[in-house]
RNA sequence: AGUCCCAUGGUGUAAUGGUAGCACUGCACAUUUUGGUUGUGUAUGUCUAGGUUCGAGUCCUGGUGGGACUACCA
């Protein structure tokens, strides 16, 4: 810590309250913290931030980072979801020092409502749902204590007593603590600590008839497993004073400190588990790992790369500020991370064809390309060409905008890595469509230079027709047509972008042909590309995962 | 409306009373067999009014703006 000589990086306010409970001595200068999904949904890349954040806190400060499942609701918990989670906890990189589940403290969380009981701190309350409404109060105006407040201890043990074992229908009674019905915190006013569900749990089956409520249950398991930072998003702020009034009030063995941070919030998207169920269930998208989803299963099939989700994670920060980060952050850290990993490879998207009118016909030649220039140790590659091939119909122009250097009438490109061919001459189809383009090659210039001298501005990417084999593209664009789809007056499924999947038929080189699943390469000029897994070995498919930054779509725009 | 939280370029995030920095985005130039990458430059900022201080983005007070809370969900 007392680098003299390195510059002292910056803390986010976290690592300050860290550094500072150090300094003092605090939990035996123990870091503890932990993960705590509940099973009822796929992590998208807000819980990807908690992650990075959580586990990386106990790296940092050689600590402790647990996963637990905070499964105390059985009614929309389920195993699928655990293992989604687990996986995707692993596949970021993390490795959680031990597994807990609320439930496996069912047991211990029930004692501590008995003890809460027995100090005269908690009661079996029999209001109804909408009586509990109006006892509640308001913002405003104060609460009134329950009817049922002064229960003697014994009879609301034995009430307690007969809500676990089963006696009495969901809704009967509803165990709460008592704190003060005035307070101006709403989660003061005795709040709801256990509640009947005679529901099937996914891990304890039906061995329980009452379930703690999170506000009960999630400061005592953090104070069970010795947590000593307890990081949570903003909207429970108001419920930290509970929290410490459970774990005080029941003088638990360690007192967890609970601290709130900003969700992350992106552009074009929405990042609610709510919505999201919502887009799967109502088929908007294939499923939760469809890649235009926000979840890390969806990034994942996309072609993001655990790395850059890390690095975005990183990138966004920490604190408690309201925030809406610019998908374009995201985008930069898949680019970057692929720019030096995947191997490039050419694929033409809308092909358009090319006849070589001087190429000898029958001819096929291998040419030498670079598998990435950003690392030599990716080795080269070769590639067929012959008199006919294909080329992106974007890189022709009839009639030459201005500062246009790919291909048009009487022009010479590049074709790369092959040979300088000059367009001489259109094909149109009865409509006028451009069909075929005849041009002329210059034997010279074999591998991509002219002996001459001779420069080309433009170089277009191209495969052969006779070796190139067809893949399926699918073409992902933002889901949403509005920044903050669920801000506005209008529900969110409204602004559903109807154009965020555009699937076509592209030509890809040979090299190709054995591609496993999960697998990037960048399609040059093009952009990141990874073979999903409906990939056959008949037919290959692949996800775009990005575009590459175009500078010439831009200068077109102004043009 | 009450209580609590927050306020720094277009977007995020630093500066712990002492030169407002970094990243993304935008723009420009250079380099380039990817209009990619890389490099260089540039534009834009402390919500507001007072106060404390030699000195305030930072501390204090008021205002304004945004958010959270009012579930037998988490």
């Amino acid at each position: 810590m007392e680098e003299t000589t390195e510059e002292k990086k910056s803390l986010n306010f976290i690592e300050q309250i860290i550094e500072n409970d150090l300094a003092e001595g605090k939990n035996e200068k123990r870091i503890h913290t932990r993960f705590p999904p509940e099973p009822n949904g796929y992590l998208h890349i807000g819980h990807a931030k908690s992650i990075v954040l959580n586990f990386g806190l106990a790296t940092k400060y050689a600590g402790k980072c647990n996963l637990r499942f905070d499964d105390t609701n059985p009614e929309t918990e389920d195993e699928e979801y655990v293992n989604a989670i687990r996986n995707d906890v692993k596949w970021l990189g993390f490795q959680w020092d031990a597994e807990f589940n609320a439930s496996d403290y069912f047991q211990k969380i029930y004692d501590y409502a008995v003890q809460l009981i027995k100090l005269d701190k908690a009661f079996v309350c029999e209001l109804s749902a909408e009586q509990m409404r109006e006892y509640h109060g308001t913002a405003v105006t104060p609460g009134k204590d329950s009817p049922y407040k002064n229960r003697s201890i014994e009879e609301n043990l034995d009430l307690f007593d007969r809500m676990r074992k089963g006696e009495f229908p969901d809704g009967k009674y509803l165990l709460r603590a008592k704190i003060d019905m005035a307070s101006p915190n709403m989660h003061f006013r005795d709040p709801a600590l256990y509640r009947i569900r005679k529901k099937h749990h996914y891990r304890t089956g039906d061995q329980w008839n009452v379930y703690p409520m999170y506000d009960f249950a999630h400061g005592l398991s953090d104070a069970i497993e010795g947590i000593t930072h307890s990081i949570c998003t903003l909207e429970f702020e108001v419920h930290r004073p509970l929290y410490e009034w459970i774990n005080n009030t029941l003088q638990t063995p360690t007192r967890p400190q609970q601290i709130e941070m900003s969700r992350l919030n992106l552009t074009y998207t929405v990042m609610s588990k709510r919505k999201l169920m919502q887009l799967v269930n109502e088929k908007h998208v294939s499923g939760w790992d469809d890649p235009r989803m926000p979840t890390v299963s969806g990034l994942r099939r996309r072609g993001y790369t655990a790395q850059a989700i890390r690095e975005f994670c990183e990138r966004v920060g920490i604190s408690k500020r309201e925030n809406l980060i610019d998908v374009s952050l995201l985008e930069f850290s898949i680019r970057e991370d692929l720019n030096k990993k995947a191997p490039r490879v050419m694929g033409v998207l809308h092909p358009l064809k090319v006849v070589i009118t001087n190429y000898p016909e029958g001819q096929v030649e291998e040419l030498e390309a670079v598998n990435n220039p950003e690392d030599e140790s990716a080795g080269k590659r070769m590639v067929p060409f012959s008199r006919e091939i294909y080329i992106e119909q974007d890189d022709f122009l009839e009639v030459p905008a201005k500062k246009w250097f790919r291909l048009a009438p009487g022009a010479e490109v590049r074709l790369r890595y092959a040979y300088f061919v000059t367009c001489q001459e259109i094909i149109k189809d009865a409509a006028g469509k451009i069909v075929e383009l005849r041009c002329t090659y210059d034997p010279a210039s074999r591998g991509g230079n002219s002996p001459d001298g001779r420069k080309v501005k433009g170089t277009i990417h191209w495969v052969s027709a006779s070796e190139g084999i067809g893949a399926q593209v699918r073409l992902y664009d933002r889901l949403f047509t509005h920044e903050t789809p669920d801000k506005g007056e209008v529900d969110f499924k409204e602004l559903i972008n109807p154009n965020s999947l555009e699937v076509i038929t592209a030509i890809v080189e040979p090299s190709l042909k054995l591609a496993q699943a999960g697998v990037s390469f960048q399609f040059e000029r093009m952009g990141y590309f990874c073979v999903d897994k409906d990939s056959t070995p008949t037919q290959l498919v692949f996800n775009r995962t990005v575009t590459l930054k175009d500078a010439w779509a831009k200068i077109a725009e102004k043009i």
